[in-house]
Formats: C-alpha cells, structure tokens, sequence
DNA sequence: CCAAATCTAAACCGATTGGTTCAGATTACA
DNA sequence: TGTAATCTGAACCAATCGGTTTAGATTTGG
C-alpha cells in the first residue's frame, strides 16, 4: 500500500497551488480511485480516505472535484507520453520505426490506465469540456505530432511519399486500434492477446507501407 | 413537441414486457432525456415529466433504470444499421462501392446521436457490461460484417485481394475515424465541416486500395 | 354501464453526493 | 521555545438520486 512517490517532490511547483506537504498523498490518492470509479463515480471521501488526508485538505489544496481530477490526468498523461516515445531509432528503415511506433500506441491502448482515462475523458468531455480538450491535446494530437515529425523526416530521405502528412499520421494511429480498441472498450475482451496485437500491427505496418512506401510509387 | 411514432404500435410486441397503452411514451421520453444528458446523468424524474407519464408508470413497464436505457439503445441502433446500410449497388466498382460505406460511417459518427450514444456506451460499459456488448454488437461489428461480406465478394470477383477479411473490413472502419472521430469525440470540433469528411473518405479509400486493390498485385 | 385494467400525483424512503465549518491537534520554523 | 502554518475528524448542509407506496382518477372493453 506504499505509494511509488519517488522523483517528484520539488520539480513542476511552479505556479501551482499547493500551499503544504500533503500535495502528493492527495494525488496519489485521487489517480487510484480516480481510475478505479470513473470520475462521476469516485467519491470525494473515497479520495481523502485512500490519500490518508483529511477532506478539509483535500479541499484546502483543489477547490472542487474536477480540478483535482484534471491535475491528475494532466500529469499521468505527461508521464505516460514521455516515457512511451523516447527510445525509438528514427533512422531506421519505415517499416522497423512504424513498427516500433505501433506497438507503443497497442501498448497503451492495451493498458489499464489507457482504457479507464479514454473512458472517463469520453464520458466527461461535454459536460466536462476543458477535460476532453486537455486530454486530446496530450494524447491523440501528442501522438499525430510526433507521428508526423518522423514522416516528414522519412519524406524527406526519399523513404516515403506522402503529401498530407497529417493525415498519414492519423492514418496509421487509427490503424492501430483496428479490432483492438473497440473489444477492449466494450469489455468484450478483458485484455488483448500477443496474438491479436501482432495481427493488428503487422496489418497496420503493412498497410501504411502499401500506401505510402516508394513501391507504390512506381505505379503513378 | 410531437413525438414521430409512426410505424411501430403493434410490431416488436414479441415476449417483452409492456402492459399498457403509453408504452412508447415512456421510451420517446427517456430516449430524448438519456440523449441528453448521458446514462447517470439522466434522472428518472425528468424521463417521466418528459414522457408526460407518472413514475409509477414508468416502473411498470421497466423494471430499472437500465433495462429502459437497454430498450432504447437496441432499437435506436438497430434503426439506424438498417436505413443506413440498405441501398448500396454492390456491383459497383470496389472504389465506388467504398466510398459508399465510408460515407455512411462518417456520418453515422458525426451525427448527434452516434456521438451521444457512443459517449455514453464507452463510460457505463465497465460498471454496465451488457450495455457496451450490445453496443459492440448492433454497432462495430455489424458494421464489419456487412463490410465483410462485401469484401469476400469483391475478392471472389477478382476485384480485391485479402487475405484476412475481417481485418481489412475492420482496417477501413477505423480508418473512415481519423481525425474526426477524436476531434467530435472529446470536443475540439462541434462538427465534421464537409472539407473534413471528404478528405478522411478520400484518404480512406486511397489507403484501401493501396493496399487491396488489383493494381498492388502486380508487385508480389 | 360496470368492473377490471391502467394511470396519476405526491408523499415518502434510505442512501449518497460535493462541499463547508470549526475547535483543537500536529507540525514546521526561527 | 513559541508562533504561525498546516492538518484533523467529525458533524453538518442542501440537494439529488433510484425506487416504492398508496389512495384515488381515468380508461378500456365486454
């Protein structure tokens, strides 16, 4: 029941609004029940019990629920971006980046925290707006941009052809999740097998390559 | 405020559980509020005051809550697969013939319903599993049967060449999503402007053919 | 026209919610 | 040490919720 609160005691203390040192307890405590209920469902004395913190604390620290919550999925997105598209070799060949690029996007989609955020942030975001507006910034158009970055990188090698880039990216992240995403959402699949996500991403690769590979070219 | 309710007084009546006379009453009522405000959000209360119909009334044609949301769900989704995906000439070129389909996807999401309904499925499908399995039932994978079946003739027609059906069919469903379905999903566009749509058609059936279509053939 | 089926309005229930308040304990800091 | 900041715990609030009950009105069909 020890919380991992390791590297992150004094770094993002900018212009936030904490005031004293229960700060993390709160939000360790907040992104368990958070994810565990939904956040209709999370009660604000279910937080504080789980943050061992006091609700007067708690409240002391983020004026109503909804900041709280936002605090939380800014933060785990963040991590959970940064530490997903580092190690990725762009001077590969296509195949092996895109390769590599598409089992981070079924890892996430695959994990439990993509599936209850997505779920929440879905739920949420029209009466909830700044939250699904936050959420498409650090997690879908993230991953377009990132995306992006790299083909026009291949474009530019002479290792793919592509005029809207843009719409590639999307192209190829919405590939990832054929057949996966939509199971795992609807709970008709508890988790994706190794088998199923190799059929998606092989699919996906070999999709985008037929379209935007220089094979293709030799048609036009 | 004249609810439509034309063609259904004495059809679906098999082994369900109605009594009485303001039957669909209750269902238009609930389908406006739940529409509106989300599964949790809508109150019993408000379904009746909308319904035009006491409390009392309501609990006797359903038992709970969710089994009335249940009922509206199945026949709003099976409505709108049937008058959706009817008049389509399958003889049609592959091209055309998608672009078809690509077309009733895009805005099928785009819709105020697809959108609602899709919101609300996604959020109350972990607490609520029946609901998101008959979702994923009478929506994506009816979708891709369809698909399916007019890929298999397509490829026994020598028009196409795939291998896993039922992975292509999901491939082009998803890829009729990029970047609109998120952008309408969490809020950062209201609605798919015409330029959107056609450019994620497009692409999509580009990408289709790149990848199955005959021309590809001549590589392997 | 009468009796059975259906519907109504409103009061009611127990539970839960987000959020507030406050007197007093604990901590940090100088 | 002393004082100011921080934290506690529990009581409290108003509101809302899904669901039940009941006594009586309305409709239906024979």
């Amino acid at each position: 029941m020890i919380a991992p609160m390791d590297a992150r005691r004094m770094d993002d203390r900018q212009g936030s609004i904490r005031k004293g040192r229960k700060f993390d307890q709160v939000l360790d405590g907040a992104r368990t029940i958070f994810l565990r209920d939904g956040f209709e469902g999370a009660s604000v004395d279910d937080i504080a019990r789980e943050a061992g913190v006091s609700k007067a604390t708690l409240y002391a620290y983020f004026p109503d629920k909804r900041l709280l919550f936002m605090e939380v999925a800014k933060g785990e997105c963040a991590r959970q971006a940064d530490e997903a598209l580092q190690v990725l070799d762009l001077t590969a060949p296509p195949e092996v980046v895109l390769r590599g690029a598409a089992e981070r996007i079924v890892a996430f989609l695959s994990s439990d925290f993509g599936q209850k955020m997505f779920r929440i942030c879905v739920a949420e975001s029209d009466r909830f707006p700044a939250l699904g507006q936050e959420f498409y910034q650090s997690g879908p158009l993230l991953v377009r941009e990132r995306l992006a970055d790299y083909l026009r990188l291949a474009v530019g090698r002479g290792e793919l052809a592509i005029d809207d880039i843009d719409l590639a990216a999307d192209q190829f992240a919405e590939l990832c999740k054929a057949d996966l995403h939509a199971r795992l959402i609807f709970g008709i699949a508890a988790e994706a097998t190794a088998r199923d996500a190799r059929r998606t991403i092989d699919g996906a690769v070999e999709m985008f390559m037929a379209r935007y590979g220089m094979a293709a070219r030799k048609l036009a």
